[in-house]
DNA sequence: TCCTTCGATTGACCTGAATCAACGGCGCCG
DNA sequence: CGGCGCCGTTGATTCAGGTCAATCGAAGGA
């Protein structure tokens, strides 16, 4: 059926080796206040792997610069994104002790790199610790169920949801600057490039939103975004 | 595009009424070892709602017999079932304070009501409590990301998947005894009625179900289902 | 500067699932 | 016992989005 990405494997694994300890132990004193303290800032090429689906679950994850998605292979190649990460966002937490799906830098980014155990021992004593990762773990299920009603609903549905979604994740006005491909954007939304393409200029054409550059997306009539978004 | 159902709200609201303070205050030790023992068992008689998108989360609930449906209205009508519970199935639980999904009785069943502010206050004392909390919210992610590969598949892929899923949370070995009726389960797997009975007989011509009758269906060829399975 | 490459767009056509519609089976109630 | 309503099935037709294919345009390399 669907042909979407039939897998695109241009990607070196661990381009930074960063599964040879790449924590150096940070202050201990540190801890307790915010998670962000306990990690190391750490590169990614664009499109090199960060983790892959079924590794132990070691780290989790914050974008500190760029962006990265989440993603499973179905045995006939076809992909489904999970989620889009924007700086600020924290990826890769899981409870049980490996990941369920793979992660990649979409851009050349920055990621701060976590100790899971480090929290999860933390959390066994500081329940405000635990209470935070709880609620992770919430805000992730939330924006999955989302993800769910747009697969539901209509190409124009699907990609006037999407849209919505990253402007309001980037507190940048009416302007985006998408960091993923047609590609990247189609197997989020369970569509094909061609039919991301043509939605595009649709929309375009009846003046809901302007494509000054591939990337670049201005949202022109929010209310009728809107509207679409059912 | 989708039909789905359109607005079929034959349930009365509240019809026990469990609002007005259900929970009968269990005794106070039996905290810390299991939940269960935390809450009252209630009667949902068919389509009864157990709760409303929005409402305040007060309660979690789980299933003692029949089963439930959490779902979504969409503003045009058409309804996504976000997931089906069994009996021993864990629903309601938030993070946040109100319901993200409506939940109703598929079928007459029995629920045990728990409040959640006992639960939670537990857990900020209790960290087994906390991390079980975690768990069952992960767990509900989980199920959650099983169910967006569902919807990107084919017909047969969504049809086979969901009935693979049944059939592995009733420990009844090849035979599934359905609650839920054919429009339950187009809703669920995005699909319509006529796609999911015409997917059905389709199985079942190829020899790899039987369905005796309309709610009973027997898996007559894993391996083919879950080469559909993808 | 030209050539190559890769991502994006556009067009023509095809197909899987939705839509529209009729009918069958079964349980319930009078 | 008969009629009615609900649920499910089946058939005919339509259409949104997939597939196949050609072209375009911007970015990098020699």
């Amino acid at each position: 059926m669907l042909t979407q990405t039939m897998i695109h494997r241009s990607s070196s694994r661990h381009p930074a080796g960063h599964h040879a300890h790449p924590v150096p132990a940070v202050n201990s004193h540190s801890f307790g206040t915010s998670i962000e303290l306990m990690g190391a800032p750490m590169p990614f090429a664009r499109n090199a792997e960060i983790y892959g689906e079924n590794e132990p679950a070691e780290y989790l994850y914050k974008v500190v610069s760029g962006s990265v998605r989440t993603y499973k292979v179905l045995n006939d190649g076809r992909r489904q994104i999970g989620a889009f990460y924007l700086p600020g966002d924290v990826f890769g937490l899981e409870v049980g002790d490996e990941h369920t799906f793979s992660a990649e830098a979409i851009v050349n980014s920055k990621v701060l790199v976590i100790k899971r155990s480090a929290l999860v021992n933390l959390a066994a004593r500081d329940n405000e610790t635990a209470r935070k990762l709880w609620t992770m773990t919430a805000g992730e299920l939330q924006r999955v169920q989302a993800h769910i009603l747009l697969l539901i609903k209509t190409a124009q549905e699907r990609v006037a949801g999407f849209l919505l979604e990253m402007s309001a994740r980037v507190p940048m006005g009416n302007e985006i600057d998408l960091p993923m491909s047609r590609q990247d954007i189609a197997d989020y939304l369970g569509l094909t490039i061609e039919t991301v393409s043509r939605t595009l200029t649709q929309l375009e054409n009846t003046a809901a939103i302007a494509v000054p550059s591939s990337r670049r997306i201005v949202l022109r009539n929010r209310a009728a975004l809107n509207r679409l978004n059912a």
